[in-house]
DNA sequence: ATTGTGACCCTTC
DNA sequence: TGAAGGGCCACAA
């Protein structure tokens, strides 16, 4: 089990951290934040964001590095373009790995 | 208590 | 690369 409360805490915290220029997964998101497993769990979270909130829930991809959405929708275009705003290279409905999380120099 | 539903993930072909 | 199958976890009905 596990404290939805504090779980959406350490997310939206940990989500802070994520440098303008990088994606993360719903996964890593849930790890680094002490939560491993909860990447369902972030997915809700993000999804309860308001529209207009300040966090980068844009730098959230799936763990093979698609967006969430389907190829089409507003939120999918928006997604993208948000990305593509930060000079994060948007390959039909999927991201290059090397942006993930590693921002350090490879 | 059971069942279905996600902005999910990983291992194996 | 990509599909399939199974695992995962909170929540609502």
């Amino acid at each position: 089990m596990a404290n939805m409360a504090q779980l959406s805490t350490a997310v939206y915290q940990q989500l802070r951290t994520l440098p303008t220029g990088c994606v993360t997964s719903y996964g890593q998101l849930a790890l680094q934040a002490g939560y491993p497993g909860y990447a369902r769990q972030v997915g809700a979270i993000l999804r309860g964001l308001p529209h207009d909130s300040d966090l980068p829930w844009h730098r959230v991809l799936r763990a093979d590095g698609r967006l969430p959405f389907t190829a089409g929708t507003t939120e999918f275009d928006e997604q993208k373009i948000r990305l593509l705003k930060e000079g994060i290279q948007v390959d039909g409905d999927r991201v290059s790995r090397r942006y993930f999380r590693s921002c350090a120099v490879s």
